[in-house]
DNA sequence: TTGATTAGAACGAACGGTCGTTCTAATATT
DNA sequence: AATATTAGAACGACCGTTCGTTCTAATCAA
């Protein structure tokens, strides 16, 4: 149990992180929670409006995380394709260190249950990694293209290659596959020049 | 409605795929599906084991058409980079006149519906794009790496831009994107020589 | 050519169970 | 004493599924 499990609040966010990923938030009923959480049903209706507001307050407060930990990149490198490299390292040490967090992140459908949330890729990290291709093609390290397009296809190999390993598919961690994953995927963008 | 609703089942299965990606298989009960598909209760279970049924039903007979037109993709082309190039088009093209049909292959998360299932990087269709990129390897065409990296960061641009699209940021059609997108695709693992 | 028989398809009310949530009371904290 | 927190039984709604029945049309019997 992590260190921060030491109010209910924090009990109730790890439980349902774990669950939520384990077995989808569909199948995780407010039982399950309050159960594995040793957790009241009052607590934890005192502390979120609803189930929803769980996996809401989920949510955010991984998507801050990660929105903190890419404005440190950001300002830690000149270049957009040193920027972007440690996207990719940061991305693959989540995944590796905590496959949990990454999962709802990347993995889950979040609309399905947060109706009103906009797609991930319209979430500040994912519009954080296309400023940092946009500056990169203004720079002209990046081969001038549409911003999307060329986004996916930055880190699309990434991204991918992170949806695998959470599917299990992949023995050795992430890390393993870093140098590989991005000399593939910068040579995808590169300027000629 | 499609001309092959013309009896119980497949409008019970046209319904489910149309309703499973709108609003989740989990917000959509079998009323919602008798409902609109104008079909009752007890014919729905003559047809199908369960609403588990109906999902593997739909799934399985995506995947058994995607396999079939990966194929005969095999069968046309000679090389790797053609084939696989036909295989970003076929998706694209898929996407922009299916969106359903893509999204419940691509986009939705199975395995929370149905448990048994592997992931879909294990299937049939993923796993004959693997092949086409293993030959391309071995045919020189491919530099040597991984071949699950080389798969995915080849492919990953592409499937990223199909989310992007399902998720509706994308204005224009895909296949508006596919050169762009193949471009960048194959300079991230063509062999240099 | 009839009428009887049968099998499968269609129907939808009803059931048991689980779910998210509420509520009242008890307990801790200040 | 007053407020914040915890507790978990109870509630009502809705879900997936069952089941007894009816309908339909093909097959058989005469």
């Amino acid at each position: 149990m992590p260190e921060s499990a030491h109010n209910a609040r924090d009990k109730v966010m790890n439980t349902a992180l774990r669950l939520f990923t384990e077995k989808g938030y569909f199948n995780t009923s407010m039982r399950d929670i309050t159960r594995e959480s040793s957790v009241s049903t009052g607590s934890v209706y005192h502390y979120f409006k609803d189930k929803q507001g769980v996996a809401l307050a989920l949510y955010e407060s991984l998507i801050e995380r990660m929105s903190n930990e890419l404005e440190q990149i950001r300002q830690a490198h000149e270049t957009a394709h040193d920027q972007c490299r440690a996207v990719v390292e940061l991305l693959f040490r989540i995944t590796d260190r905590e496959p949990e967090a990454m999962t709802f992140m990347l993995y889950i459908k979040h609309r399905e249950f947060l109706p009103s949330e906009r797609p991930v890729c319209s979430s500040t990290p994912f519009r954080m990694m296309r400023a940092m291709v946009e500056e990169g093609m203004a720079r002209g390290e990046i081969e001038p293209r549409d911003l999307m397009v060329a986004s996916n296809c930055l880190f699309g190999g990434a991204v991918r290659t992170i949806t695998t390993h959470l599917d299990g598919i992949l023995e050795k961690p992430l890390h393993d596959y870093l140098d590989d994953v991005w000399t593939c995927s910068w040579r995808a963008v590169a300027a000629s020049g």
